[in-house]
DNA sequence: CTGAAAGCGCTAACAA
DNA sequence: TTGTTAGCGCTTTCAG
């Protein structure tokens, strides 16, 4: 595959059996030297190494893949890249990864299923070592087929029904009673729930938690407001709605099922005159880098992040390594009280 | 490597071999039917499907690549997949290669230089199609060692200064002079520039057009802070500094970086009660989402988001199609000017 | 310490 | 229409 100019020398292609004929060894040798430098002589392993250089040789990973069978590759299949939460769990991930020697890749489903479901093949048909999977679908009984034919993963963001499936997950249902009691306990009375849809296990847990918090309370009302895209922009829309309406009958507190909406919400609240939190409580969900940077600073339930991602290989590695602990790790998310509800100005002293 | 029980058929490592005797063909007939299903009597086809569900088999890339020689993937290397710019920029990379036929991987370097060639060595030896590569690091030599190799790149966010390098790019000395002539207008003259390293290219561009501006304007004077850490943390900090000087040898307008040190100082300013616009007018750089949801509304200079991925993934397939075409393409940003800067609220209307 | 050889799973040219 | 075959680049066992 090599093409020998006098000045140029580097071509594509070159394989290990290119760089064996100019070192004039056999290929096996320079396997050898690649895999177990310490059985071949160093005066060999110098002119292997010349070689490599001379001929610009890169190591084919298929080649190595299809002989050893896996791969060092980890795949990190996200709903939504451009959301900071899921990728401050991929830092904490790939952190993590790296120091078992594996690499991420990560992917970006953008919320369809159809998305996840393709990239879910790709990965198995590239027999990466294994999946974490951040979905809002029921994708279990496709992990289930997946691991049976070999490729193990991790549930992110739910629990799992089974038991052969590990997940590392928050407490939605406590996370959502948290924001509930937050805005109870500072007076508020007509209380909204901002999300959907309520098919996705995530929102219909926090909203879950809510509803209990509120019940329990005796003295408040839970209007549930649908959503159907959790963005900025949805938050602005439903934003637009809550105006539309006469302020008699607006709630006096939102939970916001995640930041993003919150934000949306926010900013155009604001931007009409409506007073966060006087006239308006609002508390949002993940606590994302940018809640605190918000028009108001946003109040927010605090998963783990990096902690996520990180247990997330932890748990896949045991996996891997034929262990068997606990498979469902459920964290705890903590009330994160921001001007968004208390109306106390923060400081920032980090 | 199938172990064939009554119940349990499906296994893992499955082979073209297995599907093709259970079936009773050969192993090029299961190719053929996967690759070229009209060459197949509908029969022999049936009954490979049915093998295939049967066996659960999933294609190994890995042998087909070998054999092919070449991947359907695109590598994307990100300084930092949660800063929502870069995020933005994957979404429009993976709608178009989808288009194409092709995949996107994503990876982050964390503006480490050696995760950036650690990254660069595993795409290369997984022979990807081609990369994207969004760096702040001089990276040009390295790209085109790579590429001779036969790994095409399309560098991202600096013009290449090669004429086989292919890049995409913001006009970063414009961005720079828009912003500090948006500054001046509003007559601000005790300029400061928040930014850092100088090394890094787009933040020399970015100074030198404010810089000019400024110079040109004849009237103001530019003061450089220089900043290590371009993040929401250390936008805190810089803020942290400007507050403990006096107020009158304080700026009163700053041209940050980027929206995320923007943020950062909005967050610390607004709470220690200096005013935004009046006593400090703050611009930020690449107008993410969330400049907009800030405290005080960002103003900043707008890069194209999902054209710019879009862009990236043309120049690719066109220099993969052989086809040659301006492989410097430089996109003009634009101003955004929000409350931080001309002090009017904004109304969202979209 | 080095070489020879087998085989991982796949594709495609060619033969039947 | 289907089967046979060679070989992609690599690792590893076994001999030398």
């Amino acid at each position: 595959m090599v093409k020998c100019s006098e000045e140029e020398v580097r071509v594509a292609n070159v394989s290990m059996r290119d760089v064996a004929a100019l070192a004039e060894v056999s290929h096996g040798t320079v396997s050898h030297f690649l895999n177990h430098p310490d059985r071949v002589s160093a005066k060999t392993a110098q002119r292997i190494q010349r070689a490599i250089e001379t001929l610009g040789f890169v190591p084919n990973q298929a080649g190595r893949q299809l002989r050893m069978g896996k791969s060092a590759t980890i795949a990190y299949i996200a709903p939504d890249v451009s959301n900071p939460f899921f990728a401050t769990i991929a830092e904490g991930a790939e952190e993590r990864a790296a120091e078992h020697g594996l690499s991420v890749f990560v992917a970006n489903s953008r919320r369809q299923r159809a998305r996840e479901d393709a990239y879910l093949d790709l990965f198995e048909q590239h027999r990466v070592r294994g999946m974490l999977v951040a979905s809002h679908e029921p994708i279990e009984d496709r992990l289930a087929l997946v691991r049976k034919r070999g490729t193990p993963s991790v549930l992110m963001g739910q629990v799992a029904v089974s038991e052969d499936q590990p997940s590392v997950s928050i407490d939605d249902v406590l996370g959502g009673r948290l924001a509930a009691e937050h805005l109870l306990q500072l007076g508020r009375r007509r209380i909204a729930f901002v999300g959907g849809p309520l098919g996705v296990r995530q929102v219909a847990d926090r909203l879950q938690g809510a509803s209990d918090a509120i019940r329990e309370s005796g003295s408040a009302t839970l209007e549930v407001v649908n959503v159907v895209e959790r963005t900025v922009a949805g938050g602005r829309a439903v934003a637009r709605e809550l105006l539309a309406r006469a302020a008699a009958v607006r709630p006096d507190g939102v939970f916001a099922v995640n930041d993003l909406l919150g934000l949306g919400m926010m900013q155009v609240l604001s931007s009409e005159g409506v007073r966060v939190p006087d006239d308006l409580a609002l508390i949002g969900y993940d606590d994302i880098e940018f809640a605190e940077s918000s028009i108001v600073p946003l109040s927010s339930i605090r998963p783990p992040h990096e902690a996520f991602g990180y247990a997330a290989i932890e748990l896949l590695v045991t996996e891997l390594s034929g262990r068997t602990e606990d498979p469902h790790q459920v964290f705890p998310p903590a009330l994160v009280p921001r001007t968004s509800t208390t109306g106390e100005p923060i400081h920032t002293d980090v």
